[in-house]
DNA sequence: GATTTCACGTA
DNA sequence: CGTACGTGAAATCC
């Protein structure tokens, strides 16, 4: 039966719970109601856009097998994801997320193990029957085994195709998430609409792995001919360069001294030699030596060009910028503690100077999107510090701050930040004690973060993702890992806070740009930046701050003041051809 | 050959 | 004015 009838008879409506599961030939099960129902990936698109269920899927490799093969679905409910914001940690294969849902002991999951050679793939309808016999654990038919636990038959992977099994598989997801949403509701407050976003947050990663970011070639070029001379026709060419770079710093040096600039022992030295005597090469403590005497300067310079020319010169655009112009890597949802965002190949960290050559493709624009002192934004939030809400009603929130405090902006802005992050040196002056006495809200939400990280009690965001600070490593009573463990603990909740909602936007303006041809292209902490057809982009820009305003009213309820905080939260949003244009 | 340290880019 | 992450080269470990 075809998908959408199948799904209308069974009372399927949209954002109910569907299992789905993929085979790498394109063969994809869906499991809803009682049935199960297995076929071409097509289908789920077409079932999308009729119904638009939650897509259940086990972890986001489902996404990213689906992509490629031009299924794009609108919601998720990722297990993975969500067994990451439940119970903290990296590691989330569908194995370890079971048996905490089952509450089994995650020591004790069952290995995945390997294939030993000629063994009968389980998922190989030919060989069903014949391969998991003898083995401990699941049946053919059944992936949890007598102890309760997945089967390692089932979990490790690599599969062929057998319908019955995919079927199966989709259905045990679905049954994954509705215990995951159980255990959810336990905790109350975001931790659903959390889960959903972080979920869908995935499908994007899965775009954004397979579009890539918009580069131009020649202006990408440009740029490193300007700082490291022109692309090296070969290998004696490129070394060349490379010793006359070397040379501009190494004819400051003291007569016959020389070192290898990429050691920083010997750069310490050579350094000494000239005068200048520091404990480690970094450029933050060589800034102060610029003018002891002109090698330091000549370093500096040669350390920005070694950066552009080892990390993100031509070899690197070679590797990763594709034919069509799109610079690609591989985006992961949630990493880290704090649960942001991440990307591989330099996608997150790539040099200012390289922005000028992101550029929209012919008859599109950008649409850049900065949100505004998120991160003071998010600790009058999830506080709920009624004075600090009242002071983001301000387009630049420190003024008003200042004022409160009765310092200057710069005072209260580095009063602000060290009490969000922790402060190493001194006890925060005058300043710090009128941000105890004008915030108290806030300043108490930020000290119950600091002082259970260092106890080492676990953390939870406001979006409800574990911070995980109890276990290995984390009981050392040395007083400088205990105040760092401190400063962990209450960075995390807000970037953590911040991440959360920050995803929220992005998977509303995702499915709002929809219709205009909008894409997220690239997503960078707390900036967005969309490709969109050139006739749309007025349209796209108001959209991308319109899907904040709704982020903002659900994540951080009561802007009419009567109840919540009351948050406001801005961007700064303009149309631009170039990421370089902006700002 | 694998892991750690140093350094630096982004937020 | 602190935290997070990814990357590359050298240094170090095994």
């Amino acid at each position: 039966m075809d998908l959408v009838t199948a799904l209308r008879q069974a009372g399927v409506r949209r954002g109910d719970l569907a299992g789905l599961a993929a085979a790498p030939d394109g063969t994809v099960a869906v499991a809803f109601a009682d049935a199960a129902w297995a076929g071409p990936a097509a289908a789920v698109t077409a079932a999308d856009e009729a119904l638009r269920p939650r897509w259940v899927t086990w972890t986001p490799e489902t996404a990213q097998q689906l992509v490629p093969m031009g299924v794009r679905l609108a919601t998720c409910w990722d297990v993975a994801a969500v067994h990451r914001l439940l119970f903290g940690g990296w590691r989330a294969d569908p194995g370890f997320a079971w048996a905490h849902l089952r509450g089994l002991p995650p020591g004790q999951v069952p290995a995945a193990g390997s294939r030993s050679p000629g063994e009968a793939d389980l998922f190989d309808a030919a060989h069903e029957h014949d391969a998991a016999s003898g083995t401990a654990g699941g049946t053919p038919d059944n992936p949890v085994g007598p102890d309760g636990y997945l089967s390692p038959e089932w979990t490790r992977g690599g599969w062929a195709i057998s319908p019955a099994r995919l079927r199966r598989w989709a259905r045990l997801g679905r049954e994954a998430a509705e215990l995951q949403g159980a255990a959810l509701h336990d905790g109350g407050g975001m931790a659903v609409a959390t889960a959903r976003s972080e979920s869908t947050a995935e499908l994007l990663c899965a775009e954004l792995s397979a579009d890539g970011l918009p580069m131009d070639r020649t202006t990408a070029e440009q740029v490193l001919t300007g700082v490291i001379g022109p692309r090296p026709a070969g290998a004696a060419e490129a070394a060349a360069m490379r010793a006359a770079r070397d040379g501009e710093v190494l004819r400051q040096a003291p007569a016959g001294v020389t070192a290898d600039l990429r050691s920083p022992v010997q750069v310490r030295s050579l350094l000494a030699a000239a005068g200048v005597e520091v404990p480690d090469t970094r450029a933050w403590r060589l800034e102060e030596f610029r003018d002891s005497h002109p090698i330091v300067a000549a370093l500096l310079e040669w350390r920005k060009a070694e950066r552009i020319a080892t990390t993100y010169g031509y070899a690197w655009l070679d590797e990763h910028l594709g034919p069509d112009g799109r610079l690609r890597g591989a985006w992961t949802g949630s990493d880290g503690a704090a649960g942001r965002m991440t990307a591989s190949n330099g996608l997150h960290n790539m040099p200012a100077a390289m922005r000028r050559a992101v550029i929209a493709a012919p008859g599109h624009a950008l649409i850049r999107a900065d949100l505004g002192q998120i991160e003071p934004r998010v600790l009058a939030a999830v506080s709920g510090d009624r004075a600090l809400a009242a002071a983001t009603s301000a387009d630049d929130l420190y003024l008003p701050v200042a004022a409160q405090l009765g310092v200057d902006r710069p005072t209260a802005k580095v009063a602000m930040i060290a009490a969000m992050y922790g402060q190493t040196t001194g006890h925060g002056g005058q300043a710090g004690r009128r941000m105890r006495a004008a915030y108290p809200v806030a300043m108490a939400y930020l000290d119950s973060a600091d002082g259970s990280a260092r106890a080492g009690r676990d953390l939870r965001t406001y979006g409800g993702r574990l911070v995980r600070m109890s276990g290995g490593g984390q009981n050392s009573a040395d007083t400088a890992r205990v105040a760092a463990r401190g400063r962990y603990g209450r960075n995390a909740l807000i970037q953590g806070a911040a991440a959360e909602l920050f995803k929220m936007w992005a998977v509303t303006v995702r499915a709002r740009g929809v219709p205009l041809g909008a894409r997220i292209v690239l997503c960078l902490h707390d900036e967005l930046l969309l490709h969109v057809p050139c006739d749309e982009a007025e349209k796209a820009a108001r959209l991308v701050g319109d899907c904040l305003e709704e982020t903002a009213a659900r994540w951080a309820p009561g802007g009419g003041g009567a109840e919540g905080a009351g948050v406001r939260f801005i961007a700064d949003i303009s149309i631009v051809r170039s990421w370089a244009d902006a700002k």
